[in-house]
DNA sequence: GTGTTTACCGAACATTCGGTCAGTTGACAA
DNA sequence: TTGTCAACTGACCGAATGTTCGGTAAACAC
């Protein structure tokens, strides 16, 4: 009857420090003896309460583009503007990304060396086609600049989204709405006074 | 007297194309014997002409840091506003970055999981602070939007500058100098109309 | 107290890893 | 023709890799 039980670890524990040290070193910079050291244990318990390796970085990779599906099917029943669309998408991944902080690193930095990864880029490609098509709109309505190329737009738009993964520490500087708010101050109004 | 040769690798044919094959692969997804493959040798014809796997990373890091030395040498000589030099240090690191482009991708991977890469980290660490500085001196005298955190402005610039490493295609795409105009005309001047 | 389950250990597994080394090949000079 | 030498091959090494498995101690159910 879900007691305080014995203490120990289950695969969701597994799964987050896993995580953990995967974005300090890298997947495949670490191995399962790694692992087994940052769970105190030895690395035969690991495959007590998960399957391998690489089901580790499946279910990761998983918590990552569940997310950012979800905000897809979410914006599709919205309307309005496409600009005030793509503000809305842009705000909400950055949600997304700091609320899911470990696994959307995990995601970015994936290169397709295995099914697992490969699969988790084509789902993210969905996620990156959804945004592009959305800047389009906002290109075609002359909502934003003519002079830019909006695929471009897209690409560095989403890079400095992105890059949050490569700084940001929850706790300090701020919350995701402040992030977002400086983020879209910057791309959509412009740094200069 | 430097013939034709007989043809084969050489220690710089050997380091591009490793270097080609850690972006596709990730630097510890990447085999000796991948890299063979890729060369179309045997693995032990690597090692007469580079050291071991470590040195070509090692030398293939330097490149891209070189190259960011020799940057903030030029701009530390440099006179002007804080906001036309920090225009100026965005548009050479595009640049930088797109002439190098296989060894930056390589640096902006590094997690430091060996001496070679803790070192390299330590070195692109000058790099962001240089930057940051510049940023701060534009912010303190008023030539960028007051209401935006320097600190914060610096990461997501670069994060967008970058970027450029994660889809940038030579060839495909416009120049550094274009690629470059873009970007400061979004970060600087905002997207929207 | 007895039996069952949970959470783990230690030893071993086949495979792959980065790296070494003695030998071979073929182009070239003399 | 002979000898040199750059550029490799193939066999191999010890260590590390991800994974499996038989066993076990402690907590629980009855």
């Amino acid at each position: 009857m879900e007691r305080v039980r014995k203490r120990g670890h289950d695969p969701e524990s597994v799964l987050a420090i896993a995580v953990r040290v995967f974005n300090e070193r890298g997947y495949d910079g670490t191995s399962m003896e790694d692992l087994a050291r940052a769970l105190g244990v030895t690395k035969s318990a690991i495959y007590y309460h998960v399957p391998g390796k690489e089901q580790l970085l499946a279910r990761a990779l998983d918590r990552a583009l569940d997310g950012l599906d979800a905000l897809i099917a979410d914006e599709r029943a919205a309307s309005g503007p496409a600009i005030a669309r793509l503000e809305r998408v842009v705000r909400q991944s950055v949600r997304i990304l700091v609320d899911r902080l470990p696994y959307v690193t995990l995601l970015l930095r994936v290169r397709g060396n295995s099914a697992t990864e490969q699969r988790a880029l084509e789902r993210r490609r969905e996620f990156d086609a959804f945004v592009s098509h959305l800047v389009k709109e906002a290109a075609a309505d002359g909502s934003i600049r003519p002079d830019l190329d909006p695929a471009l737009v897209t690409r560095l738009l989403f890079g400095a989204v992105n890059s949050i993964t490569e700084w940001y520490q929850p706790g300090r500087g701020g919350s995701a709405d402040e992030l977002a708010d400086a983020l879209l101050a910057m791309t959509f109004g412009g740094l200069r006074v």
